[in-house]
DNA sequence: ACCTGAACACCGTTCAAGT
DNA sequence: ACCTGAACACCGTTCAAGT
């Protein structure tokens, strides 16, 4: 009557997904197993190969699932916050950089360089929706005369390589510690001064 | 009357770093092998850990060379470049580009995420050199009167920022190909009026 | 001081075979 | 359809021994 292991495991797909995660964030990219994950989770060495045809392949995955992750964040922090484009631009930046400090080593991945000629070219296409986000803020700032007249594009742009560039120097260590969230505030009052009529 | 390769390499912590850097660029950290370098150079597979303790180690001595290359074409693009702000934050932007159209790898691999707690604090330094870069820059404008008073570092920060930050974008795909230059003009252009008086 | 060469404990990936 | 289990060709790292 022992209680063996079921040959199916359930849904070992998702279930990878989730270890990975936690490994990316603990020991990076580089550190991160599949015979581990397939350890942890019992089942044999190859059982991953089933579900991610490689371990680049896995990584692309989680890649994917975060840039949904961070689309689904901002776009909450936009609802949630008032009106105003400073109210809706400094939302999004602490949502940004609430994302990055509790998945560092993720947003790392997600904007890291590919070196798989394979790649998806669903992760290409979301590794380009910040632009698209940025045009989209500065349209309604314009309909509400907070922004200066000009293609939306053009201002959003510099406006999310801002928040962008300053959250990845935080996480990469490039802001000390003691004041990220100052130099966050600066950031996000600049990149008002720049869109002011 | 065999040509046999000599005992001692000659200066094998050198070709290590040059090899390795190029494997870098063509496979990523993770693609890169000691062993394989080491077969390149015609040593054991031993041989590297004397000059590198560890592959993590390598890669914390690239990713430090890079920050002196970074910081001297910088410093240069500053020299060379007019005096006026415009002229001289031109000159960075482009120079930044050009490093990161070079070396993508590389620059990816200065700003990533260390997992390592043995990573050496002259690195953890260098990573924290764009800030002060900025608050000089700013600091000149500001006696030329080309730029609004305040900290210089709070004005700096966000500058480089958006320069970084669009450099990164550009580095991961993040910007489609046929607009990096204008992309690029636009952030300078943003920055010089969030910069403004 | 610097390197060899063998050993150790791992990897990712593949694939016939099992259920 | 999904997984096993063994095999293959690699890794990084260590360390006695050689020069």
């Amino acid at each position: 009557m022992t209680t063996r292991r079921p040959y199916h495991h359930g849904d070992l797909r998702a279930a990878l997904l989730t270890h990975a995660r936690r490994a990316l964030e603990e020991k990076g990219p580089g550190g991160l197993s599949l015979r581990e994950l397939a350890r942890e989770l019992g089942v044999s060495p190859g059982a991953p190969s089933r579900h991610f045809a490689s371990k680049n392949a896995l990584l692309d995955a989680l890649a994917l699932e975060g840039f949904e992750d961070l689309r689904a964040l901002l776009a909450a922090a936009q609802h949630e916050a008032g009106a105003s484009l400073a109210d809706r631009l400094t939302a999004l930046s602490y949502a940004y950089l609430d994302f990055a400090a509790a998945s560092p080593a993720l947003l790392d991945l997600m904007y890291s360089v590919k070196y798989d000629p394979t790649a998806s070219p669903e992760l290409a296409a979301a590794s380009q929706q910040l632009p698209a986000f940025a045009a989209r803020l500065i349209e309604d700032g314009q309909h509400r005369g907070e922004v200066r007249e000009g293609p939306a594009d053009e201002i959003g742009l510099p406006v999310m390589a801002a928040i962008h560039g300053y959250v990845a120097l935080t996480v990469a260590g490039g802001i000390p510690a003691d004041i990220v969230e100052r130099g966050l505030k600066d950031t996000v009052a600049f990149a008002l001064r720049g869109c002011a009529p």
